[in-house]
DNA sequence: ATTTTCACATACGCTGCGTATTTCGATTGA
DNA sequence: TCAATCGAAATACGCAGCGTATGTGAAAAT
């Protein structure tokens, strides 16, 4: 019973993905070889183009991968606590943590926004501001939160939390910088509280 | 009386970060040619490459220049400000503003941390994140804000203000989105000030 | 006046993307 | 079972663009 050849394509784009988001995240997307990727992957580029068309939609298809990664752990996280508002917390600093792993940080921070645009029109969507988007809104809705844009609210926490850990990745001594940022992150945040206690 | 050598060193220095600049932004980073860009100052890539080293350097003094024409904006309009708090906003807010001009978006958002890496390290200093810091640090020795880490807050500050940016450039009608994010953006920095009003 | 310097131009090679064409195994139908 | 078809991936090709090595001519130095 040879494998049938839905399994095979599937498995080889699985595989290309696999490959790129290993290359992209050692070389950067300037600088990956779409010719080593695919040798790496045990194909060549006639795959590649036939599967995602170009090396910005293999980029994409990447992106969207580790961003729904990362959506789907900070929702967890966010699961755990007791309240809307320590949920949302929690879910920034799950994000902060996250954009500390080198992978995350230089494909989705440095080169998602300069390749696919930012991020908000994403092919991926944007998980992760979906899943902020959310929690704010029905916090706003509970009368937790002032009531704000929901929209701007989000994009404000989740830039100030990413932007956060683009500067501890960077710091000499990351471990130690980190409860620097969260600390002033929780701070930064009660000012959207209705009433800051 | 021919014209002295450095003189027409700095001329064509210049002429060519001037026309770096038009090509990164219509073009971005990856898509601007080098051929194209220097013969449109009158020169070929043997200036470039003697000037600058590579295209990176040459994008380097770009957003070099850039940064520093923000940074000095943006301190003159806080300037105005009768206290340092409104300071601070006023120039978190001139930030916003200013990152809705497609030059800046384009070559120091998107693409400047895709190829000079984080913000934070950039030959440029940043001076943007400079003025941001010294006016931090100032009003926690005031009191007025609290004593959270001065570098975290300007850090988040300033992430937040220009990854709102981002978002009011990306959607439909960004004058009328301005609004909602500097509004939002007021309410969540009272989360620094030590006696919220 | 001659030599030296050096800012820039010219010439070259190499890498790497995207496309057009080909191949060959898998699928379908009789 | 075999022939016909399909299409996923391989192969071959062209071209753009970066960086470097070398050349050149005008300003500076002696």
């Amino acid at each position: 019973m040879a494998t049938r050849r839905i399994e095979t394509m599937e498995k080889n784009r699985a595989a290309l993905i696999a490959a790129a988001r290993k290359a992209f995240a050692e070389k950067g997307y300037a600088a990956a070889s779409m010719d080593d990727l695919t040798a790496a992957a045990g194909l060549t580029r006639g795959a590649l183009y036939h599967n995602f068309g170009d090396k910005r939609g293999l980029f994409a298809a990447v992106v969207s991968q580790i961003d729904t990664e990362m959506a789907t752990r900070a929702k967890d996280i966010g699961a755990r606590e007791a309240t809307g508002w320590n949920a949302l917390l929690a879910e920034a600093e799950a994000y902060i943590e996250m954009a500390l792993n080198p992978e995350v940080r230089r494909i989705v921070l440095l080169d998602g926004p300069a390749v696919l645009g930012d991020p908000s029109q994403w092919p991926s969507q944007d998980t992760c501001l979906q899943v902020t988007l959310t929690a704010v809104e029905q916090l706003i809705a509970e009368g937790v939160m002032k009531p704000v844009d929901p929209e701007a609210a989000a994009r404000l926490l989740s830039g100030a939390a990413l932007n956060a850990a683009l500067w501890i990745a960077a710091s000499e001594d990351p471990p130690a910088v980190l409860p620097r940022a969260v600390d002033t992150f929780r701070h930064l945040a009660t000012g959207l509280l209705a009433d800051p206690t």
